[in-house]
DNA sequence: CCAGCAGAGTTGTCACTTCAACTCCTGCCG
DNA sequence: CGGCAGGAGTTGAAGTGACAACTCTGCTGG
C-alpha cells in the first residue's frame, strides 16, 4: 500500500468530465423518450426485455436477472406499468402459483414505437458523434468493465462439480 | 422506408454494453461511498462542491449552476443534509433575504474523509484499469460530449467585465 | 404610486431506486 | 405428520431526481 492520497487535480477533472458526459447523455436520451414516446427509461428497459422474449411470458426473477435489477425494483416497476396498462401479471400454475409477466397489446405498441424512436436518438446522440477509433476503444472498455464488475460471471471453464 | 430503421443488433449490443458498464461502475462507486463513508453520491457531490468553495458560503443558484442540478433538487438535498447536520443555511441580508449555504464542522469532516476514500475507489475502479490509449480516447470523448450537450456554454475566453 | 413581472428559493407531487422486512409456497428432513 | 429452511415475489420506508406551482422580494414602467 502506497500513500492513500487524493486524486490529482487532472485526474479529478477527468473523472468529473466523464461523469458529466454520461449524465448529460443519459438525461438527453431519457428526455427524448419521455417527450417522443411518453415513457421513462425504466419503462423502456422493461418493455424491450419483454419484447425480446417474443410472446413468451417471463418470470420476475428472469427479468431481474436479465436487466440486472433488484427484484423489488422489478416488482415496483411492474406495479406502475400494470397501472398504465403496459404489462399484465398472470398466474403460473393452477393453484395460485408464481406470476408470469407479459406485454399487453398496448405494451407491444409502445415497445415497437419506442424502439424505433429511441434507436434514432441513440444513433444521433451517441453513435454518430463517435469516430471509428473512439467506437472501438469505448466498446472494448465497456466489455472489459462489464466483465470485471458483473456479479454473476461464474462461467468457469474448468470442471464444476458442485 | 429504410431511413428510420432501428439499430442493428451490433449497434444495439454496443449501446447496451456501454450503458451496463457505466451503470455497474457508478453503482460500485456509490456502494463504496455508502459503505465506507455512510454518505450517498448526491451528498458527496454537494459536500465536494461546498468544500471546494473553501470557507465561503454559496447560494443555491450557484450550487445549481455548478453541479448542473435543478434548483429544486439542490433545495431538497439541502433539506435532507441539513437534517443530517452536514450543512447549514444562513440568512444573506439583514431583513430575511436569500439564504447562503455552508458546511458545518461535521460536514467538513465528512467531506475530507469522503474525498480521500472516494478518490481511492475512483482510482481503483476507473482510472487504474484504463490503458493510456483508453484514457486519452475517453477523455476526449467526454470533453466533446459535455461541450455538445452542456446547456450553458457561453464561456467566452476573453476577460469578462460584467 | 402601484401593478405586475422577473429572479431566487421553496414546496408538492410523482416516478424511480435501494434496502430490509414480510408473505406464501415448496421441499426437505426428522 | 409437522415444522422449518429457503426461494420467489411483494410491500414499506426513505433517499433521489424531474417538473411545475408557489412565495417572496425587488424592479420597473405606466
Amino acid at each position: 500500500m502506497t500513500e492513500t492520497r487524493s486524486l490529482e487535480p487532472e485526474e479529478w477533472e477527468f473523472w468529473d468530465t466523464w461523469m458529466r458526459a454520461q449524465r448529460l447523455l443519459t438525461r438527453e436520451l431519457e428526455r427524448g423518450l419521455q417527450r417522443d414516446c411518453d415513457i421513462s427509461k425504466a419503462e423502456f428497459s422493461l418493455l424491450v426485455t419483454l419484447w425480446q422474449a417474443g410472446g413468451r411470458e417471463m418470470r420476475v426473477g428472469e427479468l431481474s436477472e436479465s436487466l440486472d435489477w433488484d427484484k423489488s425494483r422489478v416488482s415496483h416497476q411492474l406495479t406502475r406499468m400494470e397501472r398504465r396498462g403496459f404489462v399484465k401479471r398472470t398466474q403460473y400454475g393452477a393453484d395460485g402459483r408464481r406470476a408470469g409477466v407479459g406485454l399487453t397489446a398496448e405494451g407491444r405498441r409502445a415497445a415497437r414505437s419506442a424502439i424505433l424512436v429511441h434507436g434514432d436518438n441513440v444513433r444521433r446522440h451517441f453513435l454518430d458523434p463517435l469516430t471509428p477509433e473512439q467506437t472501438s476503444v469505448i466498446r472494448a472498455w465497456s466489455k472489459q468493465t462489464v466483465a470485471r464488475l458483473e456479479p454473476h460471471h461464474n462461467e468457469a471453464a474448468a470442471d464444476d462439480a458442485s
